[in-house]
DNA sequence: CTGATACTTAAGTAAACGATTAAGTGTACA
DNA sequence: TGTACACTTAATCGTTTACTTAAGTATCAG
């Protein structure tokens, strides 16, 4: 369940066009026009990268009059942060417990 | 430069399979069958995303032997993990900020 | 030497991606 | 009213992804 949320999060932060909206949107709010301006491509094809940080959560917008404001969601990206340290933590606990073991065998490994 | 680099490993994490695969890795090394055995695909599915992951850097293989031995890099997991955690905080600061700045007008934006 | 094991390489394929251009919709403003 | 603006939709196109099967290579065990 939490997976799937993980492949569209993850997925959606592999893309330069898409990282650099959300450091633009991570010091505030902005228009389309606003994220595609120093972006070299199309006013479409930042929509379509924008649908894509929607589905992930990451991005939220609503439209007033001609104008959709997209804002930053900091929980999805909470959420991968999350797995990233688990792994991380998990990868260092190894290590301690594979510190204390050799404490126990001080010239070599006992297997 | 460094874009390149959060491509492949954002890239490399948006794999459910991948992301297994690192998650066993993180509890030990491991061969590139042991990594197979759990997933639903063939051996040389493995590999191709083995290749993802070592192009990202994410982890790292030798081989002795006719067996092949996986583990895991926590450095650029560290990588990734450093971007997200920027935006979060250049998020935080900005309501920070926000907060500062309305308590200065009591009844409504300034603006 | 033979056979099993552990990959490795190659080739092919269906679907997803990232972009484009062209045309359309709905506001705002003079 | 009419024109500029801010998207929006649709169709298309070339590339990359994520597999597959089939066949090959290199150990190791007896």
């Amino acid at each position: 369940m939490a997976v799937a949320a993980l492949d569209l999060t993850f997925h959606a932060l592999a893309d330069p066009a898409r990282r650099a909206m959300i450091e633009r949107l991570s010091r505030g709010p902005a228009s389309v026009s606003e994220l595609a301006q120093p972006l070299a491509m199309s006013l479409p094809a930042v929509v379509q990268h924008l649908a894509v940080l929607e589905a992930s959560g990451l991005v939220a917008s609503q439209k007033v009059g001609r104008v959709r404001t997209c804002r930053m969601d900091p929980a999805a990206l909470s959420l991968a942060e999350q797995w990233i340290d688990q792994r991380r933590r998990e990868w260092e606990r190894r290590l301690c417990r594979l510190g204390e073991h050799l404490k126990q065998f001080p010239d070599g490994e006992p297997t």
